[in-house]
DNA sequence: AATATATTTGCATAAATTTTCATTATATAC
DNA sequence: GTATATAATGAAAATTTATGCAAATATATT
């Protein structure tokens, strides 16, 4: 029964999977190569060749731009507008926590709160994530509505969450 | 003479009309692969090769992305996000220099590119500065004619345009 | 003007990325 | 279940992109 179980490994770490996890590594900002990611995607499980990952890349258009300091760094496509020419800064570091205020969970909702004006900001950095989790979002001015689809945990939205408010992390731990 | 001959030559295309063109090439959203925006460049008359546009677009923030339909195409920084998912969103801030691409000047004149359809917008924020070194303004789609009072300096100009394309600086290098 | 300093560039080559081809897995229909 | 079509993947080749280095050019200083 190898095959059988070696099957049931792949079953588990799926394309799906795989695919978030490029998200959330990419969207730490440092990758600058696909050798480095494929590094990286190995130590967390994944199981895949250089030439799958520069296909997934393709396909999640997930970008290599110099990064303003003599190398490279990978991108997320909505992340790109961080990196244009006259943002001294590195690349996804910056702001896109600080106008987060808090966060709550009901039912398939979640609401955002966030300083006045960075609503839609943020929301655009959760869109961007593109996270199957993710239905949805609605931005008013301060507030956020995250639409969720079913089956998906608060802990798992979290995780997700965390890639674009880090400051997540100590609010809730 | 001839070394004193190349030296004209390169004075003329030089670096800036060069990263200009590049730009404009690259909004065109047709450019693929280096090669062909070399070739491109070429025909428009400037002498490079492949290792100075690949530093070109270094420096430029220029990026290669799956264009979702089995290619790639090089990006602008700013157009990254045109590649995202279309999303609904409620407010979110888009700076003026969104669509700017390039700046030339030519004695009172000063010409604009921008990205298509930005043109407009972009001339109307011109304007809104009501400034006296501004005469007045045309836009077509892409590109916008602004016609300067007499001894007004391009770095005036310049300061005064930056008030809404703050990337300006970088952007011309 | 002459010298020193920094920047830009091309060439050759290295490194990274993409694609082709063959194979295996996954889904669909029967 | 078996057969057929579709999609995913790895290995290696092909292509594309990046870089070390030296020469050329531009910039600043005296």
């Amino acid at each position: 029964m190898r095959l059988q179980e070696i099957s049931i490994l792949k079953g588990v770490k799926n394309k799906t999977a795989r695919i978030q996890k490029i998200k959330e590594l990419v969207s730490g900002g440092a990758i600058d190569s696909q050798s480095r990611l494929l590094e990286l995607l190995r130590q967390s499980g994944f199981d895949l060749t250089q030439a799958t990952l520069s296909r997934d890349l393709k396909r999640m258009r997930i970008a290599k731009v110099g990064d303003g300091n003599g190398g490279y760094v990978y991108i997320l496509p909505e992340s790109a507008r961080n990196t244009a020419a006259g943002h001294v800064h590195g690349i996804h570091r910056t702001a896109p926590s600080a106008g987060f205020v808090s966060i709550d969970f009901s039912g398939q909702f979640c609401v955002i709160k966030t300083r006045p004006g960075y609503a839609g900001g943020i929301a655009l950095d959760i869109d961007a994530l593109d996270s199957h989790a993710v239905m949805g979002t609605i931005a008013g001015d301060d507030t956020i509505l995250v639409i969720l689809r079913e089956n998906e945990s608060k802990q798992q939205v979290m995780s997700i969450l965390k890639n674009i408010i880090p400051s997540i992390e100590e609010k809730t731990e």
